[in-house]
DNA sequence: TGTACATCAGTGAACGCGCGTTCACTGATGTAC
DNA sequence: TGTACATCAGTGAACGCGCGTTCACTGATGTAC
């Protein structure tokens, strides 16, 4: 009974936390109270001093779930791109088609990136809580880089390119194409700037 | 004395709006207070309320304040990136070069976008400022759209190019730009994405 | 198997502080005649 | 030119409400012997 003895209570904190990452989406950190999310999830005030220390550390466990569901997320896509391909540039364009893909099937109506909301509101978090929130950012950088130093390798581009730039454009997109499309009510943007990301990666290593 | 007649007000009303502005930027709306407004530019609460009918006000106008001071920049980058060159595509890549220079030298050490921040916390304003917010961003597109139109007419790209993608591109890029350098603390992230767009919009239309 | 204790997942009441907002009032400057 | 009035740019005090946080307590479940 290892699994269900006292799991009600992880359960609990579970339901807050995404409460809390839907409210924090909508409105921002400061604008999101305890009431609403224990309001939403059925518990008492107390009680969610029992799951969190105080907000910060909400904050906190926010993002830890936050960068954790991003990293099994972006893991997925890009190993099935390679499944379906030997070759790391043509995996690479296959995994940006499916993110795309997954990208314009975002069930949400306005969806966004946590630490972006995060990070323009980080002066009323800790240094741990920036540090997690640069922490995913770097996560991208590498990811997305280590491929691009493979695929170079094998496909010297003709040019200097700025190759760490090439990695931070993917999540910059997504970051920037989250804003515009919350902006405009338009879930097509983000797809097409992954689609535009796409194209110009095939431009620089594979030139017509 | 008509331009100096009751103009301290007009003065005080700006530096609460510059105060706000930096505030928000740094810590979002909701946790930007009034009272570290007026400390901050040295009047009493009810002065303020003099200069705004309540915070949703002051909101609005920033966005105003924000969306003029906005334009007017990008119109001067632009017309001097003309100014320099006949033809439509290379104008504009000078300009693209102007701009990257630009976002390099804010004199801020983590500049942000007041609309960006305004829009992870929309669910606290009214229909009225998130209208100005997407306004702001149309004027992007239009601005960028139109000038992608005029470069296909004089250099038509070889295969299909998504015109309007591509326009939203460079908001995007912004937008995420800024996020990624106050996220990483590295104002070089934003004009070297600037950079990289200008080499993809030279590569659709120019082709090696 | 029963009992004693420990931990889990909360409850309920109270707290103090900061927040946005209101209201009556005021001195300095500008305008009409 | 003087006087009466209007507007500007605020002041000062008070308000009530919601917020995050604390504290003593509790019933249900799990563990040791």
């Amino acid at each position: 009974m290892l699994e269900t003895t006292h799991r009600k209570g992880a359960e609990t904190r579970e339901r807050l936390l995404a409460a809390a990452e839907s409210a924090v989406l909508a409105k921002g950190f400061a604008a999101t109270s305890i009431d609403e999310l224990i309001a939403a999830v059925g518990i008492t005030k107390s009680g969610f001093f029992y799951h969190f220390k105080d907000k910060a550390d909400l904050a906190k466990s926010m993002m830890l779930r936050y960068l954790e569901h991003d990293r099994a997320v972006l893991d997925d896509i890009f190993r099935r791109g390679d499944e379906l391909n030997e070759d790391p540039l043509h995996g690479f364009l296959v995994g940006l088609k499916l993110f795309a893909e997954m990208l314009g099937n975002l069930p949400e109506a306005h969806p966004g990136c946590l630490a972006a909301s995060f990070c323009y509101q980080d002066q009323l978090f800790n240094r741990e809580i920036r540090e997690l929130n640069a922490e995913g950012v770097l996560a991208w950088r590498t990811r997305f880089r280590e491929r691009l130093d493979v695929i170079a390798f094998r496909y010297p581009p003709r040019s200097e390119v700025d190759l760490e730039a090439m990695a931070d454009m993917a999540a910059t997109l997504v970051e920037g194409g989250l804003i515009l499309g919350r902006m405009l009510g338009d879930v097509t943007i983000l797809p097409r700037q992954i689609v535009l990301y796409r194209d110009f990666i095939r431009s620089v290593f594979l030139p017509a």
